[in-house]
DNA sequence: TATGAATGAGCCTTCATTCAT
DNA sequence: AATGAATGAAGGCTCATTCAT
């Protein structure tokens, strides 16, 4: 909110207008998509003008990415992805908090909700917005799963092997939100309260780690050094 | 294919257009969404007339419609899910089946290709055709792909760990589709020919059936020792 | 039906195909208009291809102003406007059959009811076939209510009188037809069954008739001869 | 009028757009109906945008509705049904000024003349806009005429006469307007300048009047009362 | 400054009609 | 002789965008 006004006294109220729409836009472009959603029904649910967009954020597509930086940092400010655990912790632990966190990222209630369902949208249809969205945010938080799972394969652990185990761990959280769908007619019972997250980022834990750990003694038959001792799932 | 054809003799030519158009639409559907896309496109690419998408197909949601089915089927027929392993064979081996085909499927070439980002689009905005893919093709596939997990997993694995395991294997099969466009920018030289496509499999197959195994000889045969207590209690 | 057919034989069944293109456009154009009926509606009902209304009447205008004449003709044979009554007949009787039978044609049940509608909306939006309507039908229809107007009215009776006194009796008939949307509205009890019909008749003529039986006293001081009482009452 | 101002002030120049709509609209309406009359017409008509029927009235049958209730209003505007007799006045007078007005309103030029034609277009099509205009307009016309005729044929008259004879007066003026292609061919001379409206009005007036009173008397035998003099057609 | 009326391109759809068979 | 697939011209409507105020 604040991050947007250039000086430190407050404008009028032209800050608000530009709030409720960056929230409204959020909303109906995660629930329509970029070309269904209507720059008219943005403006209507944000009790802005007509014209509001256009004046504050040049075009449509303008506004659009706006609202993904703003989901996109609203999502890691809540939900960052160590969730607590610190740098220092075993690398086990470390990989059920990036897990755990992953999924109520994409899984969250409320204004932060807007952030899974627009980055799946710009996956299938992606638009200007996703090259920063990569650079500043994405590629970061990769590369920090690399160095989770670089650490648990084994120092010495093929970098190809570590890159595809890594988008293993992660293709299965995004698989939840990005099939939903298919996955709420196949298992009408699956929900999605916290203890279901907590529940599927426990198997989801529990099968990439177990496989790691294998591939680990078989890659490097010298491990000895870190036991990886339990993982203790203590969080926050 | 033949399955709208009542009489064996091939109709003098009104299928050609119904034809055309349906690849057509196949193609721009699939690249521009249900929504973006036009029927004068459409007809346009298919050399047809404007006016015939309505005749043939009602409208442009029966024409989708038709699509959907049109482009699930002949993806399935070029790519059966067992890819000429027996039923009888070792899972092990049915399961790098599964996965091998599942990865030729989505990222085939040439007209089968559009299947895969049908597919990926009505997860993200489901129509009504959604009902009707479940029902007769992705279910069925699901199915398949459990017997495989429970016999890996041990005859008395809990039914809720085949289950999410299942998913955990798809996953990893959907997410190089799926996220295509970060992949690409994250890594740039990740390509879908065959021979990465081989890459890919191998991967999952043994990311996959490395858990499998390890977790099904924790939980059965020799049970007694380890109730698998925490979140992946660590072997020793 | 046979009236189409030039020639005594039967012809193979074409023509029974023209005479249901004829009833089913009727019973179309009367509901819907000229232009808001569609070709494709007619051929639908008819049971015949598409193309059938331009193999048979040339294009859709050509149906159209064949449909009114069928309409036309139809109507007149059911309920010719002298209901049996002989011209020989007292005028006050003769008014009353006139005024039932055209109440009785212009809310005709069943493939007759048509007539009434299509005249209306001729009215509207004139056509060509107007003209040809006028010449062979209205004004044979006209003159014959004239004679009877003018009869009652007293031989000496002023033209323009016995014009308008004429067009005052029809006025009322057609009024339940032409309004009959409105007037359904404002009275929703109002029906047209062969009783309600009769009240309404009894209603024009006896309103009719007291005020040109009045007219006439009024205008030929000297008559003296023939009170024309009642409404129908046969002179001695 | 003013009653879709909400402040006194004359608004700038949008008004304008919409007027020149509305006036276009009802004359294109009136010759061609509803469903013939396309709002590409309309718009090229009032030198406006396509676009601009949309934003002023939601869609084609918005804009109808508009103007039927503009074209009624206006009409009754300039042609009040009692025409500035006092409501004080004789019955035989106020019905007198109530035919008048009403063959005044329907065969009105310029741009009041309108209201005619698309009442009768409504008769023959009802639209959803009908019921409004029932409900707001024709229902008091018609009951103002009620009290008319009920005055005429005496306090104790049967309701059901009262209304066959309301309806009965009403015909003969609105026959001259729906039938006015026939009539036009049946008497060429007939013309509908404010001198043979005169003469209609007379006409219906008297041949009203006389059997309203005749039938006055017979049903009460102890009138004596009102003398119900003449017509003296005085107005103004 | 910020509004809302106005714009024009373009979409899906429907229609009467034609033409090869 | 008679069909039904194919045509192309509009039609109503929606949309992002602009402009005068």
């Amino acid at each position: 909110m604040s991050a947007n006004s250039p000086n430190p006294r407050i404008p009028p109220d032209q800050v608000r207008t530009r709030a409720q729409l960056l929230e409204a836009a959020a909303e109906i472009f995660a629930t329509h998509g970029f070309h269904t959603a209507t720059v008219r029904d943005i403006c209507l649910r944000a009790g802005a003008n007509i014209a509001a967009v256009h004046y504050h954020f040049g075009d449509k597509q303008g506004l659009y990415t706006e609202v993904l930086r703003h989901a996109y940092r609203h999502a890691y400010e809540k939900y960052p992805p160590n969730l607590g655990v610190t740098d220092g912790a075993p690398a086990a632990e470390r990989l059920a908090a990036f897990v755990r966190s992953f999924l109520l990222r994409i899984f969250a209630k409320g204004p932060v909700a807007w952030h899974g369902r627009l980055m799946a949208r710009e996956m299938i249809e992606p638009t200007a917005a996703l090259d920063a969205l990569v650079r500043e945010q994405i590629r970061p938080t990769a590369q920090e799963l690399s160095g989770i799972v670089r650490e648990l394969l084994g120092r010495g652990a093929d970098e190809e092997l570590v890159r595809l185990s890594g988008m293993s761990v992660v293709s299965q959280c995004l698989f939840y939100h990005h099939c939903r769908p298919v996955i709420s007619r196949l298992f009408p019972k699956q929900k999605y309260d916290e203890a279901d997250i907590d529940e599927l980022a426990a198997h989801i834990t529990k099968f990439s780690l177990t496989s790691l750990q294998q591939l680990a003694t078989k890659s490097k038959p010298t491990p000895a050094k870190k036991p990886v001792r339990r993982i203790s799932s203590s969080r926050r």
